[in-house]
DNA sequence: TTATCTATTTTTGTATACCAAATTTTCGCG
DNA sequence: CGCGAAAATTTGGTATACAAAAATAGATAA
């Protein structure tokens, strides 16, 4: 079965896609079809397609024949996507609670063994990743298709701003103790338990980065005016 | 301000998504570009950016070099897709509850009166606008773009399957019903209410559609083998 | 100097033509 | 009737051209 990510307008949106994340390309942004037309060796063909599916999922704004930037988002529209994840995570931490087959278990257990792991060696990197390894699992337990594809696309639109709070003192231990209150919940097959810690587990991840952001943006607003 | 929306891709892509929710294209039916670009008077160009942009949403599924046909859900994947779009409304209500504007209140009222005229004439399609009115206020009424988005995406994909219960009896009164009692709950501020009779009122919906595709699917299987 | 209007240059949206690769269809043959 | 190969179709992608809209630079007036 081959997958339809083969074709260069899927491969360019997922380079795009990635550096958006990964800070190179910040929010606000231009997205230049001819220049990134230039930068992945394609035509503009493939890369407007990219730019339209990034669009659709909400990483990109499209401002009509004024281009696409990267998405920008305002203190308010953090606070309006975190409460989606978090609900969102919720939901599938509950279903995940029924559904979750043994090796799922297992393989969220081994991702927070590692999230402790780099928590106690203070390796952020490691952490994200692990982090991320965790939530991605239990997102898959949830075996519900729609619910995982729109966590998708509502959590990478948080992503650019998880940037900005990578080092906050504490934050890896606690969150390793708020992983592990959600696998025993899951364990316990307490659903409703573990969707409640799920969502408070992800709300407090948002409102620290809300506090970062927020705080970044009257910075920005006292600098810009002097 | 313009609209992004004034682009022929837009355009096709809103056609073929009317036309896919009309029911004039059918679950399972192939899109075909050049049929398209003919059909609506334009070049492949805008057609095929239409098509991305509806495999993004989820209305179509891309086949890669085989093509794009709308999207065949199974009875699985309906219940899927109701099971969180119950959810998302039921978080709507909850924050509409404590966020809804006196104009979009009355609003949602006035859109039950018309659900409750169209039950008690017997209007189906009346009762199906009204009904869409109603929901569309109260997703308005929450305040979250990001919601509001996830919502919009998530229902259009159960739209092609509520042909099949558009007549049902007794369901119109019962709905009338059910939207006064979240209109009750919002007026009394309780959000938590709220979104579980909202929840509660999707989930119904859901069942009976599911409950009809499930016995058109099993049909067509006796059919298929005599 | 600064503001504003205008002309120039870019960039986007669309149309065409064309090609290669993949898929489907057709057709002939066993 | 079934199977496999050739032909036709369809998609993915490139290149090019061009009109319309925007952004920019430049000139002019206050």
């Amino acid at each position: 079965m081959k997958d339809p990510t083969q074709r260069k307008a899927d491969k360019v949106a997922t380079a795009i896609e990635a550096q958006i994340i990964s800070g190179v390309r910040k929010p606000g942004a231009r997205l230049d079809e001819r220049a990134l037309a230039t930068e992945f060796n394609v035509s503009r063909t493939p890369v407007r397609e990219a730019i339209r599916k990034l669009a659709a999922t909400g990483l990109v704004t499209d401002k009509g024949r004024r281009g696409a930037v990267v998405r920008h988002l305002t203190v308010s529209g953090l606070l309006d996507a975190f409460l989606v994840v978090s609900e969102l995570e919720g939901i599938a931490a509950r279903l995940a609670a029924r559904r979750m087959t043994p090796d799922e278990k297992t393989g969220a257990e081994a991702a927070n063994l590692c999230c402790q792991r780099a928590a106690h060696d203070g390796d952020i990197a490691a952490f994200n990743v692990a982090n991320m390894a965790f939530h991605d699992q239990i997102i898959a337990g949830c075996h519900n298709t729609l619910l995982q594809d729109q966590l998708t696309t509502s959590r990478v639109i948080t992503f650019p701003y998880r940037h900005y709070v990578t080092q906050f003192p504490g934050y890896m231990l606690k969150s390793v103790g708020e992983h592990a209150a959600v696998l025993d919940a899951i364990r316990a097959r307490d659903g409703a338990g573990a969707g409640q810690l799920m969502c408070d587990h992800v709300n407090l991840q948002g409102e620290q980065i809300v506090d970062v952001v927020h705080l970044l943006e009257q910075q920005s607003q006292k600098g810009s005016q002097p």
